[in-house]
DNA sequence: AAAACGATTTCAAACGTTTGCATTAATAAT
DNA sequence: ATTATTAATGCAAACGTTTGAAATCGTTTT
């Protein structure tokens, strides 16, 4: 590369390097008439300081790296903008990277971010990891003190501080909402196994449902994942079935598979919320725009990933070692999916 | 930081970090007893080799910069992930940078990249830019000999390499369809003015109707965002205006347009497709689970991400500086939004 | 015994920047 | 004229790693 260097700057002026930095960075001591003379120049050449340069001496790379297992949901671009929007005006950069909900590219990513000397780590762990329980590569971020802050997706162990809302209880509001409505029989589209966000949703169901008189029905309780397709089978099986009572409400443990299921529904020729009743998790930006606008537990993906980039920031300017929890209280979001009896 | 370094295992060994590092690479004239001894040892340490030095070194980061005007649409983060796709696998890592559409923020962002000496530059220009024409931000990394390549939205001067969709192309497409199908009168939900993408679909558009002999009305052409929202009161207007006719059919700039106006339809009463048909452009992966089925152009999101990463590689590896463009071929996703006439 | 060889290991420079301390030169105070 | 003072600049080390060339040392060949 032809980028120019302090030392190109020195060498045309015949002076030292300290000379450059110093009239580059304002220095107080340095002669006006330099100071203006070299500052023009840098300037008229495209002169760029040298980050890495600076990183290696300062053993702080102003950069985040941030783990997560998909982009494909609004849930988690939300995040990160919520991430971006605290770092970017301070001038930090963010390395993403993307797991795949695969253990073993967390691994490799969470090494490369370690040998890439980020100064904190932002992660939402993925399924396999989740399930394997194996995190070991945690530990390496843990020995070297650099911050790690767990987002969305919280572990049981205590590796650093992190950023969730309170599944538990946002699946209670949902189940509390159809069951206020008049509902009885409602079934749950679960998360994947092994997942806390899924337990902890389904906790929050059963709990209500119990609190309430309704006994669970393990068929109406489906496993799948978080997505759109995995809904089409469970939701078919439950309303194709004749001889047996139909679910007269959905809960969907986000809005992804509410919509698999919407589609299923509205295919059979099911009305929604006449019928059924579909309450969602997320709080999507197209929910509202969904047909019939979906009733849903607004998960604030934004405010999470905003909290835990300020939580990183406190971590990172405290000298001892501290990790904190936060838990956010999500709040229903009444829309048509539900029906309201009043 | 507590970062176990060459110098220290050299220490512990009473030999030098040439050795060490000699060691560690699994270098060929060093004693296999040495080698394994160290190894062990740094293995136990959790030695992580230090990549900012390497890169102060080698005057190459193995990262990429990657900008984009938002991460809201789904037709970004595919287009993320097929990026990811190629990068990931070759050990690069992707630093990423969000501009908000705005021109300073994708200016502050392209110096910070180079300050921090990225080996390429993948962007997706935002709409100030485009519409400033401003871009002497990109005639930085010109002159740095860097890898530039233009994703998504193209820039007319010549800056670097693009890997674009047809839009032209895609917007006749989706406008032939309509016609095809028995439609006359077809309003168009635009781009936001200045961008080329916004220009492109619009000249698809107009030329497909001129070529049917069909005259364009200016009051069926909106420019909007590129958002629900944005669609939502120019689709009134044109609808519930009772003293002139109305639209038959709608050709969105992208499908998320179409979701809004797809809402003020059903809550007009008006039936889609038999009164208006509806043909969006993106291909959204909620698109065919929306309530009518979109029909859309395929913008190969995914693929133009792969591209374009593939483009930087080839660029990269290339000692010579040479740019290119690739334009790739739109396909009409025919769903249940749009009537058909056989 | 001297020379040549091969196997290991070390030296030193390099990447670009910052910074405490030393140095220089010029001016002011004694 | 000498010393103290100030302003401006230079020196050198440091950050962690790699790498070509040089050095060391024991062994083999002549």
């Amino acid at each position: 590369m032809n980028n120019i260097t302090i030392k190109d700057i020195a060498k045309k002026f015949k002076c030292s390097p300290s000379t450059v930095s110093r009239a580059l960075n304002d220095h107080s001591n340095i002669n006006a008439d330099t100071k203006e003379t070299i500052q023009e120049y840098a300037q008229k050449m495209g002169y760029q300081k040298n980050s890495i340069s600076l990183s290696l001496l300062n053993k702080s790379t102003k950069t985040i790296g941030v783990l997560v297992p998909s982009i494909n949901h609004s849930h988690e671009t939300l995040m990160i903008q919520g991430i971006q929007s605290v770092f970017n005006s301070l001038g930090y950069m963010l390395i993403f990277c993307v797991t795949n909900e695969k253990h073993n590219l967390e691994q490799d990513h969470i090494k490369r971010l370690l040998s890439n000397r980020v100064d904190a780590i932002l992660v939402s762990i993925s399924q396999e990891t989740a399930s394997l329980r194996d995190f070991s590569h945690f530990d390496m971020v843990n020995k070297r003190k650099i911050p790690l802050v767990f987002i969305d997706r919280d572990i049981v162990e205590n590796y650093g501080s992190s950023v969730v809302i309170d599944d538990y209880a946002g699946a209670y509001l949902a189940t509390k909402h159809l069951i206020e409505n008049g509902c009885r029989r409602i079934a749950h589209l679960a998360g994947p196994q092994g997942l806390l966000v899924s337990k902890l949703r389904l906790e929050g169901y059963l709990d209500c449902l119990k609190n309430n008189g309704i006994a669970p029905k393990d068929d109406w309780i489906k496993h799948i994942e978080f997505d759109i397709e995995g809904a089409i089978e469970p939701t078919k099986n439950w309303f194709e079935a004749k001889n047996t009572a139909t679910p007269d409400a959905i809960f969907g443990v986000n809005d992804y598979v509410c919509y698999g299921a919407i589609n299923v529904l509205t295919s059979l020729g099911i009305k929604i919320p006449e019928e059924v009743s579909v309450v969602g998790f997320d709080n999507c930006p197209i929910s509202p725009y969904f047909s019939p606008k979906l009733t849903t537990i607004d998960r604030k993906s934004y405010e999470i990933g905003r909290l835990a980039a300020e939580q990183t920031l406190e971590m990172l300017s405290s000298d001892t070692y501290f990790s904190e929890k936060s838990i956010l209280n999500p709040i229903l979001i009444e829309r048509e999916s539900t029906r309201q009896v009043y």
